[in-house]
DNA sequence: TCTGGGGTCCTAGGACCC
DNA sequence: TCTGGGGTCCTAGGACCC
């Protein structure tokens, strides 16, 4: 039996989940027309691998996560367009977007960088609603974008899934209607189910359920035997009971990370202390963004995999006495912790900075012995008012330096045209 | 030369306690 | 003769997501 609303009487809900279509190369593309109508991917950080690809990229056969130096030669050689990834640009462009989303729904969870939930529960007439604010969307940020809609957050998933590859929805599909829902969960592989990965996926084949019907399908007690709660819950939703609500408001972080691959490896340990105290302060950026604050940093770095030569993976941890957010602290730790666990004769290719169990600060254990110093927290606002002022580098603590020989590459950045007044495009008479 | 970065949630199992 | 059992907390690791 199949459930359509919630139970007791609920009112059902409309949800849409709205994303834009190769949302990286599509913004590329609003700023450089000689793009349109163009192969065109757009790489990771470090230029590693293919992240974004337009239709025609994907044409060519480009499979997504595609390292860079595999392809790059043929595809380049058979005309392909290739940016690094600009992430001022895309999540100027993302905010945007949603500045239009917030206009035509009751709420909007901002999922990703290029996903959002909308509430339209209230829409008189839902598809339609979705059709013009997909317009208005392309109209003004030049963002393609697709919409599905559905009773449950799983179900705009799924209706968004098929929005993108059914060309016949002409980038709109509604799953509210039951019958018409389980004919076209029909053709939808159970892989590509929001939250079934490679793993249950595997493990449902064994257990006969081949598709997302099959899936919806299953008694919500033999789901949970199969995949346990998550799965109980997807296949909840698949039926149209409402599990899980929009989440307008972002849950305070739990974690925070700055790691990176290094653009050349990396074998002194004057340039890995750098690194990582980079790292922290950059985590330490984050921190304080979010209003939390790390009772302790945890410190990696290691060798590749993919090079010959003799490998090593170490991590450490440093606990701190009153939890903190302050940068020079954690770079401090950084560095101690970049020190004692280093050892010569390997080649490091990538190091981070992870902090985990962040608390607010006003809940950090106040301690008689470990008591903060005002002007510590005085000295951050101040680092970050005149970074935010004069850009990210202008001023950084000591034994951080912003010209790293290990950096990134990114050689072939776009520039920030919409956040960087250096870099706006110039309109010409 | 060369394979991203940053999150969340869940579970199993060990440590510890009474 | 006979050597418990159940609860909680924490952590590591797996799986998933974009």
């Amino acid at each position: 039996m199949v459930a359509d609303t919630a139970p007791s009487g609920a009112m059902s809900r409309v949800y849409a989940l709205s994303d834009g279509n190769s949302f990286y190369a599509s913004c590329e593309r609003v700023f450089d027309p000689s793009l349109i109508d163009r192969p065109v991917v757009v790489l990771s950080n470090n230029d590693g691998c293919v992240v974004a690809r337009t239709p025609e990229a994907k044409a060519m056969g480009v499979p997504m996560g595609a390292p860079w130096f595999e392809i790059r030669e043929s595809y380049l050689r058979a005309g392909g367009l290739v940016r690094s990834s600009n992430y001022a640009l895309y999540g100027d462009m993302s905010r945007r977007v949603n500045a239009i989303y917030d206009q035509y729904a009751d709420e909007v969870e901002v999922y990703s960088i290029d996903e959002s939930f909308l509430d339209l529960t209230l829409a008189p007439a839902p598809e339609q609603h979705a059709r013009q604010m997909r317009e208005t969307v392309l109209r003004w940020t030049g963002i393609p974008t697709c919409v599905g809609l559905g009773p449950t957050r799983v179900l705009a998933k799924a209706a968004n899934h098929l929005a993108k590859k059914r060309p016949e929805f002409d980038g709109v599909c509604d799953l509210s209607d039951p019958e018409r829902r389980m004919t076209l969960l029909a053709s939808m592989e159970v892989a590509d189910v929001w939250g079934v990965g490679r793993a249950l996926s595997a493990r449902l084949a064994a257990n006969g359920v081949h598709t997302a019907a099959d899936l919806a399908a299953l008694q919500p007690k033999s789901a949970r035997q199969i995949l346990t709660v998550m799965g109980e819950r997807i296949v909840l939703e698949l039926q149209g009971v409402h599990c899980s609500a929009l989440e307008v408001t972002a849950p305070a972080r739990k974690g925070v990370a700055v790691t990176r691959s290094f653009g050349r490896p990396v074998s002194t340990l004057a340039e890995m202390e750098q690194a990582v105290r980079t790292h922290a302060v950059r985590a330490g950026e984050k921190l304080r963004r979010h209003g939390r604050a790390a009772p302790q940093i945890v410190v990696f770095y290691f060798t590749s995999r993919h090079r010959d030569g003799p490998q090593r993976s170490v991590s450490g941890v440093e606990t701190f006495p009153v939890a903190t957010s302050d940068s020079l602290a954690l770079s401090a730790a950084a560095g101690r912790l970049a020190r004692r666990l280093w050892k010569p004769g390997y080649l490091y290719t990538k190091a981070g900075v992870m902090l985990d169990g962040l608390i607010s600060p006003t809940d950090a254990a106040l301690d008689l012995w470990h008591q903060p110093d005002p002007r510590r927290g005085e000295l951050m606002r101040a680092m970050d008012a005149v970074n935010q002022r004069f850009g990210r580098h202008a001023l950084a603590p000591a034994g951080v330096t912003y010209q790293r020989p290990w950096g990134l590459k990114q050689d072939m950045r776009s520039p920030r045209w919409t956040t960087c007044l250096a870099e706006v495009p110039i309109a010409k008479a």
